[in-house]
DNA sequence: GACAATGTTACAGT
DNA sequence: CACTGTAACATTGT
């Protein structure tokens, strides 16, 4: 479920936990996800010093002296922190023990997944091969106006598929997707490369509005995604699109729609977005 | 049983 | 090459 917001949840409250703990172990389920880390370096990670965290696009790593640990939480997808006496849970796929608490993986649908690099082949994690067709973190320096209009202007693409294309900006799903168009006003169908200015101005703001609430609400919790502790996110109960399909706008009072676009649920409502 | 679900990638067609 | 739509991956819940 994780989108950016729901990786950087994770992220924060994996730092006050983790940092500075010693790695001891690590296991894995005999079932593989979407990427799966190379077998012969499961040994290097006894002893590694957990010294940082950090998120890239939808990706969550686990910095240690010599490596870095990649995670992807894909549709379904859970870290969590438990205690290494409990039982594993289902579809656990990653268990890294960590003393008396275990660092977990869980992933029923397997479309996330785990990777081991180390630093001495890739000494920044931006450097990491996964990556290397990602664009712009929207909370990073690079993350201009300018850099905005030239990738609307350069890309065709309709505004849903641009904001939901990792290869512009990056951290962007499905829900948040929907709910940035909405604030914005645009109708999902409209070309990337007709916004006027001021049209351009407020996508700028509200991209980074909207992935700023919803990491100040913790993430959205719609069906699997918990934190690291278990609780639940709170942005779901914020949307003003996603999932309101036949109730009313909370602007107009007219009905919100859904419609299939690119092989993924579009919510918007027809009379506020142009 | 059918259908849809927070993601990503590959492929066919235009 | 670039864009669009579709399918595929696997499991669960409605």
């Amino acid at each position: 479920m994780p989108e950016l917001p729901e990786v950087e949840t994770i992220k924060r409250q994996l730092s006050d936990k983790l940092v500075g703990m010693k790695i001891l172990s690590i296991e894995l389920s005999d079932k593989n996800m979407r990427f799966n880390p190379d077998k012969t370096k499961l040994k290097l990670l006894s002893q590694e010093k957990i010294t940082d965290l950090h998120r890239r696009n939808k990706y969550l790593i686990v910095e240690t002296t010599n490596l870095w640990l990649v995670f992807h939480l894909g549709m379904s997808g859970q870290v969590i922190v438990r205690g290494c006496k409990e039982d594993k849970q289902k579809h656990e796929h990653v268990t890294i023990t960590l003393g008396k608490i275990c660092l977990s993986l869980v992933d029923p649908r397997r479309f996330g997944g785990f990777a081991i690099y180390e630093k001495k082949d890739t000494a920044t994690y931006e450097k990491i091969e996964l990556f290397k067709n990602l664009g712009i973190e929207p909370f990073s320096d690079e993350y201009t106006l300018q850099a905005l209009k030239e990738l609307l202007k350069k890309r065709k693409q309709n505004i849903k598929q641009f904001l939901l294309d990792s290869s512009n900006i990056c951290g962007i799903g499905n829900i948040y997707a929907s709910e940035i168009m909405f604030l914005t006003k645009l109708s999902p169908f409209k070309s990337s490369e007709k916004l006027k200015p001021a049209q351009i101005n407020l996508l700028y703001k509200n991209i980074t509005k909207v992935l700023a609430l919803a990491i100040e609400q913790g993430g959205s919790s719609i069906s699997d995604f918990v934190h690291v502790n278990g609780q639940s996110g709170k942005m779901q109960d914020l949307y003003k699109v996603y999932s309101r399909t036949g109730q009313p706008c909370l602007v107009c009072n007219s009905i919100i729609k859904k419609e299939t676009q690119a092989g993924r649920s579009t919510f918007f409502c027809p009379s506020c977005q142009k």
